[in-house]
This record gives structure tokens, C-alpha cells and sequence, in this order.
DNA sequence: ACAGAGAATGAGAATGAATCTCATTCTCTG
DNA sequence: CAGAGAATGAGATTCATTCTCATTCTCTGT
């Protein structure tokens, strides 16, 4: 079964209602590989903006999509599929490249911290943020 | 040498001019525990909005005053001191709370992965979000 | 001291992301 | 297949941030 019919199964048991918004952002959300912006939807599709942010709340909460916080005071939203595993990302501050990284041993130290903290820890976001390779070598650009 | 002084200083030697709303900002900071927001900050002070986030853009390049996502679209400010080692925060996502956190295991953990990587990280952010103990204990509001 | 170059300031407009409103359209259920 | 009420979307609104530009202020050189 794929994360279309997956969602489209969550959103229906959880009592909401099927409609074209709401098809054609988890379609678009569906195809693509990493995180999109609420605006960038809005852009490729006749939806309205309402209609989206409506359905990637749902998403979010029904935890068949992650928001990213991706600086500049802007979200991206990627599709989170039961087998793979959790990841973080490396963001480029110079040309927004965003690149998925997993790590055992920082998931372990993160838990060790919850588990520690007086606080009930329910997520939590990890970004590095720097240069990538294309950026770095600039005779190429 | 506290950090007012040596905020001033830096910001002359980078060919900065004094001026009212500048003393203003470091001044606010200076004596400001936890992590502010800019708007809070205008709220609080006759100087203007540009002026403040002027500022704040000088004092982030020096190294002053580091810049923490705080969810919901903002951006919260705090004081950089040298002596006083790096650190994370944890945010409750019911009264907005913030409560710093250092854990050198996952700074390890992290270092690991920049080096790694195919990217030059230049910085990184962490930040669980979750329940405050005293939003966890709704009979105490 | 002080004049002048040009940096700092701040009021308000502009931008961008996200949320809200509400009349209309569409989906399911009975 | 009718009706209750959920979904939709155009546009207004809010909130954070950035931009513009006329005015004020800071330094530097004399």
C-alpha cells in the first residue's frame, strides 16, 4: 500500500471528509521527494491556500507528514513513511539546499536528554546549517 | 569587562556608529536572562523597528547575541557570552516557555555528523518541544 | 570648536507566511 | 436522493520582518 492510499485511508478514519483540495495536495505531497513549502503548493495547484494549510494540518497531526522548520520563518512539509526511519537535515544557507541525515547516536543522546528534562518531551527538530559542496567550490557556479 | 562593553566595543571596531537606538537594544539585551523577541523588544523601547532590527543583524554577525527559533513564525534573541558554554533550548508548545539545556553527548554526537558530512556546518540548532511541568499539572492554572 | 560627509534613526509602507471569515459547493448518510 | 453539515476558496486579516527615505546625529579632519 503507498503513502497516497495510506493518507487518503488515516483522513477518512479520522472522520474527515474527502474533497479535491485535499486529493491534490496529498497527490503533489506524494510525489515529491523532500520538503515543499504551504506557499509552493499554492502555487502549483488550483487549490486554495485555506484548503492546504487545512489538509497539512490534518496530515501533521494524523503523522503522515513532518513539518520542517527550514529558517527564514517558513515551514516545509515532507511525507513521513512508516519504514524509514526518522531523520534531520542540513540546510544550505546559501543556496537552501535542503539534504536528509539520520544518526543513531545523536537520536540516543536526544532521548537521554528527554528523559532527563522536567518537561514531557513530544518532538524535537535538529538543523545544521552551512555551506554545501556545490556552494563551496564556486568556479562552478 | 561585561557584555555591554565588550558589545560596544566590537560594534565600533566593526565601523558601526553609536547612536541612541543601538545603546538601547545592547542595553535591553544585556540585562535580559532568557531569549526576547524583536517585536518585544520594540514594545518596550521608544526606538524604532528598523533600528532594533538593524541591530540585532550587527550583534548576530559579531557573535553577540545568538538568534533561536522559537516556533510559530518568530525569532527569539539572546546574549552570547564567552565564558558560558553552548546550549539548547526546550519549548512548551502550551505557555511558550523556554528553558535552556547543554548535553555534551549530543555536541559529540553533532561534531560527528559536521564532520562527516558533506557540508561545511557552520551552526546548528536543536530544539524539543513538548509539556512544561506546569502545564502537565493543569490543577496548579 | 565646528563644518560637512555620510551613517543612524524611525515612521510608515511593503512583503511574506500563515490564519481567519463566510458564502457557496460538495459529500456522505439515512 | 434530500438534507445536514463538512469542505472549499476568494479575500481580508494578522503577525513578523524588511524596505524606503527624509531627517537627525556622529564622528573626522581641520
Amino acid at each position: 500500500m503507498n503513502w497516497t492510499q495510506r493518507a487518503s485511508e488515516r483522513l477518512d478514519a479520522a472522520g474527515y471528509r474527502s474533497g479535491a483540495a485535499r486529493r491534490q495536495v496529498v497527490e503533489l505531497l506524494a510525489q515529491e521527494k523532500c520538503a515543499l513549502t504551504a506557499l509552493e503548493m499554492d502555487r502549483r495547484l488550483p487549490a486554495g491556500r485555506a484548503s492546504i494549510y487545512r489538509t497539512l494540518e490534518q496530515l501533521e497531526q494524523l503523522h503522515l507528514i513532518q513539518r520542517i522548520d527550514i529558517g527564514g520563518g517558513a515551514a516545509g512539509y515532507e511525507r513521513l513513511d512508516p519504514g524509514e526511519h526518522h531523520h534531520h537535515h542540513l540546510v544550505c544557507e546559501q543556496c537552501g539546499l535542503l539534504a536528509p541525515f539520520a544518526d543513531p547516536a545523536l537520536e540516543r543522546a536526544i532521548d537521554a536528554v528527554s528523559r532527563t528534562a522536567d518537561f514531557e518531551v513530544a518532538t524535537h527538530d535538529v538543523m545544521l546549517r552551512g555551506r554545501c559542496s556545490r556552494c563551496r567550490a564556486p568556479e562552478l557556479n
